[in-house]
DNA sequence: TGTAATCTCTCTAGTCACTAGAGGTTCAAG
DNA sequence: CTTGAACCTCTAGTGACTAGAGAGATTACA
């Protein structure tokens, strides 16, 4: 079995060139070359691409799957880290929904204010926007953060 | 009243260098110079700073929000797009809610599966992310993008 | 064996919305 | 008039890719 980085590419769903970063960033080890330089895998790479799709897609940072790549790679070690960054990446993700369902009660209520058939001078979603005092109270002080899960 | 970029970031709780940034792409106009080159703000710059603060602090992109402040420039014109804009980002937001919802299940059935007191080898955490069969059926294909919000 | 199409290689630069730092100048208070 | 804080421009770095250039490798088919 040896798949070339297109292959892997297929067979995972992750992008060449996202693969070939992976490698830069150390994720996946440097695989054996073909006689023309191009890079091979086998099943043991597939299987580790898989992992870090899958924690990817779970929204865990590239430093995250790393530690967790570690983990795995000494099977000897306590799992305790691996548990606790998952907690942290639970708890990062319920950070974002409940900030997200702030900004989402917000935007439904400029929106609902405003019929959009006017002029901009009259505009409810501009003046809401210009005018902190329309918004409900508690308005989320700093929704950027949120918007990134990583 | 004339305040330093400080006095403005003080006011509006943007950050000095953020606003310099602004200027660059073209969301706040270049400003009056004192004899020594630092930049001087009036009351427009500082009402138009805080309909930008507000506008980010509800998630849109600054591309939007030049969108916005184009219209807020012209008061004749309709104000349909800026009720679009505000509508696709409330899409958007309802759209990441729904995604991250997707990921926080996902991710709370993973770490309560592990007591996090065996060895990495058992570990229910990194078998999870190992073999997608573990998870639960819809599996959400693609969290990169839900997590970021712009 | 020849050739054409597709893949792969490395490298650089771009994305978004900032943030940090270097090295130098100006301002305001005392 | 001095001091120290604030300001200036410019470059580079962040995370996690993505796009493109220009060159070399591989594969399928004739």
């Amino acid at each position: 079995m040896f798949l070339s980085i297109g292959d892997l590419a297929t067979r995972t769903g992750v992008k060449v060139p996202t693969i070939r970063y992976y490698e830069s960033r150390g994720l996946l080890a440097a695989p054996v070359r073909s006689a023309g330089n191009q890079r091979r895998y086998g099943r043991a790479e597939l299987e580790r691409l898989g992992f870090i799709r899958h924690a990817r897609d779970l929204g865990f940072s590239l430093e995250a799957i790393a530690a967790l790549i570690e983990l795995q790679d000494h099977p000897d070690r306590a799992c305790a880290s691996a548990t606790r960054i998952a907690q942290d990446q639970l708890g990062a993700v319920r950070e974002k929904i409940r900030r997200l369902r702030a900004l989402e009660s917000e935007l439904a209520r400029i929106v609902e204010g405003c019929t959009g058939d006017g002029a901009a001078r009259d505009c409810y979603v501009l003046a809401s926007l210009a005018d902190h005092d329309l918004c409900s109270r508690d308005h989320p002080a700093d929704a950027k953060s949120s918007t990134q899960l990583s």
